[in-house]
DNA sequence: CCGCATCCTATGGGATACTG
DNA sequence: CAGTATCCCATAGGATGCGG
C-alpha cells in the first residue's frame, strides 16, 4: 500500500488523496475569485484596476493575493510597462488557457441554471419549514 | 441603469455583479469539497460513510454541511432506507448531472497538469528568492 | 450507520491608509 | 496606476462527544 506520502511525485496523481499536491491546486482553482479572474482574462490581457472594476465586489487585497498565487502556479503572466504611471497587464499563459474552458463552464453554469437552483432552494425550504408542523 | 438590485430575477444573470445570486451558486460549486463530492457521485449513488472514506481528509462535519447545501441547491438527492441501522444514499439529480462534466474537468485538470504547476512554482520561487541578491 | 451539537483555532477577506 | 501593510472580524473547518 502507499503510505502517507502516496501520490507525491508518482503517477497518477490522485486528487482524492489528502496529502496529494493536486489538492492545493484544486483549492486554488476551485475558488470563486480565481474562476472569475481566469474567465475575465479569456479575451485578452487586462490591467489590474480594470479587473478590479469588472469583478464587482472583489477587494484590492484579495485581487492582488489571488493574482499572485495564480501567477506562481503558472496560470497567468504579469507584464509591467514602464509608462508613467506604471501599467501592468495580466494575461493567461498557455497553461492557463488549458483551464479556461472548464472554468468558464462553471461560471456560465451558474448563470444558466440560476432559476432551477432558486426553485430547488424554495422547495427545500418549504419542506424543511413545513416539517415543523408535523 | 440597473441599480444595486441589478440582475435579480432578470435575465441575463451576470456573475460579475456583486449582488447577483449567481455569486452564491458560484461560491458553492467553486469549492474544493463540493467538486470532489460531485465528481465522486458521477458513477452512481454513494452512502455517507463511503464518501467520507473516499474523499480522504474531509471531516464528517464538512461533508455533512456540504451535502446539505448541495441538496438544498437541487444538485443532489438524499435517499433514506429504513434498514437497521439506517442507510442513506446520495445521488446526483438531473440538474446536478449538468454540472458534473465541468466539475470533473476541474478535478482532472489538477491531476493532469500537476507537473507543470510544480515547475512553475519552482521557477517563480527561484526568481523571487534570487531578487533578494540584486 | 448517519448525523447533529459544541468548542476552538486558523484563515479568508473587508476597510483603510500609505508607498513607488 | 498598482500595489503593500495593518487591523479586525466573520466564518471555515478540525476534534470530540452524544443521539436516533
Amino acid at each position: 500500500m502507499r503510505g502517507d506520502d502516496s501520490c507525491r511525485l508518482a503517477w497518477p496523481f490522485d486528487v482524492y488523496e489528502a496529502q496529494c499536491p493536486t489538492r492545493m491546486v484544486l483549492d486554488r482553482i476551485a475558488d470563486k475569485w480565481a474562476v472569475l479572474i481566469l474567465d475575465r482574462l479569456r479575451e485578452g490581457p487586462v490591467r489590474f484596476n480594470h479587473l478590479r472594476r469588472d469583478i464587482k465586489g472583489i477587494s484590492q487585497k484579495v485581487l492582488s493575493q489571488t493574482l499572485k498565487k495564480l501567477e506562481r502556479d503558472g496560470l497567468l503572466s504579469r507584464a509591467v510597462f514602464p509608462t508613467v504611471p506604471v501599467t501592468v497587464e495580466y494575461a493567461l499563459t498557455p497553461l492557463g488557457r488549458t483551464l479556461t474552458d472548464a472554468v468558464a463552464a462553471i461560471a456560465h453554469w451558474a448563470e444558466h441554471n440560476m432559476d432551477a437552483v432558486l426553485a430547488a432552494q424554495a422547495a427545500y425550504d418549504a419542506r424543511a419549514g413545513g416539517e415543523a408542523g408535523l
